[in-house]
DNA sequence: TATACAAGTAAGTAATCACTTGCAAAGATA
DNA sequence: TATCTTTGCAAGTGATTACTTACTTGTATA
């Protein structure tokens, strides 16, 4: 029978909002991430949302912008590394599948978001961040063809394209299967990957 | 300043109801898919789509059964040919390919709908689809492995997750990039799946 | 030609949506 | 202690949602 809520600082306050956002996307689907809903499940009113973010969509907004700071600048930062281009890629994938694992709701959030909404701004975001990761893979690649290690008559284009749907596949598999096993994921496909690539 | 629809029988009425709501879908996104729009679109009054169907679900429920009998059917005969695997394999992949460039919504409708709809039904539904695309491919894998003409050092269900990721990314490219080539598209992904299954 | 049914509409419905308003009170600073 | 800013809430707002109701009209068949 709680009347109000503990007073938090904004920046407490906008970070543990989001993080139920995710959760209620990741456990309940997007259509469950009305503010009403989404206050309730933070233990505030649904007024105090618009308290800390000027609207739903600054919400979505925001966690994408977290995504980019988190995922796809450790993302760069493992492809360009100076290491062997086999150990990058195994780095990048594992920690690509990490993050993703950690973070449940990312991947829906933001494949559902941009074919639900129509929102030009969050589109041009997420095609920012899905073609990143796209060149960040690609660069590892090219290194290890420069390199000699891997085949060159490949497109890396194509490999680039088809390991981006990696992530979207381990998603399902954890939403349609409980017991799914994220452990051996990323180095089976690694596996595959490096079947694609040898001389 | 049209009065009134033309009189269509129910049956002719409801095809054009489920091809305007793919092309809302496919053009505008899925939030914009609402019965009142679909209405206007399709050129009938918000009552008489509800002559027609019981409800909005229902709409979305025949579409994912018409996909069941046109799509997945189709992969299962091409799977169960007994023409070489490496010819059925492409079959597979390149009419699964222009099934989905010839009906732009269906990618979204699957992937976006289960993940932002909490529906356990259509949730069902489509995780007998994504599993029964996973069979029959793996079934050509399986054939071709048995064969010799393929390595048995592969994790086919791995394979056969890889691939599901297809379908999905080439949904993406051709909305991100409007100028996709879909031609090259099935050959590419066929030539690096050749490449990972080399003995 | 009379009748019955199928297919159409306009104008509702309650529920839910994102968001606003006006006010109370906690906490920091003077 | 007095004041000011920040954080909270209850109770709204109009817009939109899927769906219903009551009624009209086209068309096939007796």
């Amino acid at each position: 029978m709680a009347v109000t809520a503990q007073r938090k600082p904004s920046k407490t306050r906008r970070i543990e909002i989001k993080k139920t956002a995710l959760d209620i996307i990741y456990s309940e689907g997007l259509k469950k991430l009305s503010t009403h809903h989404l206050a309730a499940k933070a233990g505030i009113s649904e007024g105090t949302i618009f308290r800390h973010f000027n609207s739903k969509k600054e919400i979505i907004g925001s966690i994408v912008k977290d995504v980019k700071a988190m995922l796809v600048t450790r993302l760069h930062d493992i492809a360009m590394q100076d290491t062997a281009p086999d150990k990058r890629l195994e780095d990048f994938i594992c920690y690509h599948m990490q993050y993703l694992k950690e973070n449940k709701g990312i991947t829906i959030l933001l494949f559902t978001e941009a074919s639900y909404q129509n929102n030009k701004e969050l589109k041009e975001e997420l095609d920012e961040i899905f073609h990143l990761q796209q060149k960040y893979f690609s660069k590892i690649i090219l290194d290890g063809i420069l390199d000699g290690i891997w085949s060159s008559d490949i497109s890396t284009e194509s490999l680039a394209s088809l390991y981006m749907g990696i992530p979207i596949i381990l998603n399902i598999e954890i939403n349609l299967n409980p017991v799914f096993k994220h452990d051996n994921f990323c180095y089976q496909m690694l596996t595959l990957i490096l079947k694609a690539l040898k001389k």
